[in-house]
DNA sequence: GCGTGGTACCTAATCCTATTAGGTATAGTC
DNA sequence: GACTATACCTAATAGGATTAGGTACCACGC
């Protein structure tokens, strides 16, 4: 029995190759062991338990998609970064559903979810710099963009969206919604600066 | 030991309780048997198993939410009526974190289940008659809707709006965003309508 | 009022998962 | 080339879902 020097990422990469091949249900101690090629046990030399690696898991998975996030938004502005932006986390949440539902899973607490969570409203906040919001403004604006985007794609995750009508242009219709939104959140913000 | 007299609506309510109460990951057999006086392997007179109790747990979730809006939209129009149905959405969240978290772990398939969905559809579909949205427009904006509801809630449920900011403040700057493109898109389809 | 059948509920047992305890051997260090 | 740290192991416990196979209550027939 050679050792395989197995590490904690290469534990939580395990576990979200198998949530996303068979969702966040499948993500057994068991089959993680499994697919390492070593026994359940085994895997508390690397983890303190399930609920730390769903914790991790999420955690990566915030990585992950601020990641996305940061790549589609690079040199763009305004509209056009809202609707890169928007495009990407659609993709992400597509090609990684597993991921993406862990992150709903498990509860923002504090230590590495924090962080992740936070570099990711950060992503987010800098795609929206375009709409010059301050203060509270900005912080309604995006919580209305990440309602708005994770709304969407997790009632198409939960098969919601059923109607014979182009589930693409109706995402392309929140996102021109979220823009006239912030545009307007923007002027506001704009007017009572100038009053100031 | 006497009978019970147990049926299906007795045991899916002991599971909406104990998922309000103690979160959804709570809902066994174990502990709905205990709340019931009842052993666990009793239930399966009523259920057939844990996926189908979960899917009724759904379904009754979404029927109870539908309730919840017809009664605040009842006599109302508009921006009124969905103003009216976003706070409901959000009390009926609120009020039932275990059932509305339920709602989003079974994907919607055929039977109840589909039954309560539509019935969910129906009555946001209604609430936003005033913006007299037809077709496609009208479809992309009950989805707009819901997702942005459904995400704000679920964001919000989930621990991730942490910024010291009212959230009661950005949960109605999501509306009045909501309201401005219901407003725009009931603009267009006029305008199209008129030119056809 | 009394047998009779359906079935609500039971106990016992199986399988699967997470987790702990305690052993073994491998990899790197002096 | 021996030594220590530890990655991995087997064995065992506990709790969950589920199945098999009784038992007795309740409603119905006469």
């Amino acid at each position: 029995m050679p050792r395989l020097g197995l590490d904690t990422a290469a534990v939580v990469g395990a576990a979200a190759e198998i949530a996303d091949a068979q969702g966040v249900d499948a993500v057994t101690l068991a089959r993680i062991a499994d697919r390492l090629g070593v026994r359940a046990p085994s895997l508390y030399v690397h983890i303190t338990g399930l609920g730390e690696l769903r914790r991790l898991l999420a955690a990566r998975g915030a990585r992950e998609l601020a990641d996305a996030l940061r790549d589609a938004v690079a040199g763009r502005a305004g509209r056009d970064a809202l609707s890169a932006a928007a495009g990407a986390y659609r993709g992400y949440a597509h090609e990684h559903p597993g991921c993406y539902a862990a992150m709903q899973r498990a509860p923002v607490g504090a230590g590495e979810d924090a962080d992740a969570a936070a570099e990711l409203y950060g992503v987010i906040r800098a795609a929206l710099s375009g709409y010059h919001l301050r203060g509270a403004a900005e912080v309604h604006g995006i919580r209305a963009v990440r309602a708005g985007l994770h709304g969407f794609v997790s009632l198409e995750a939960m098969g919601g969206l059923r109607m014979r009508i182009s589930t693409d242009a109706s995402y392309a219709g929140l996102v021109e919604m979220l823009h006239l939104g912030l545009t307007t959140l923007g002027a506001r913000v704009g007017a009572a600066g100038h009053g100031a």
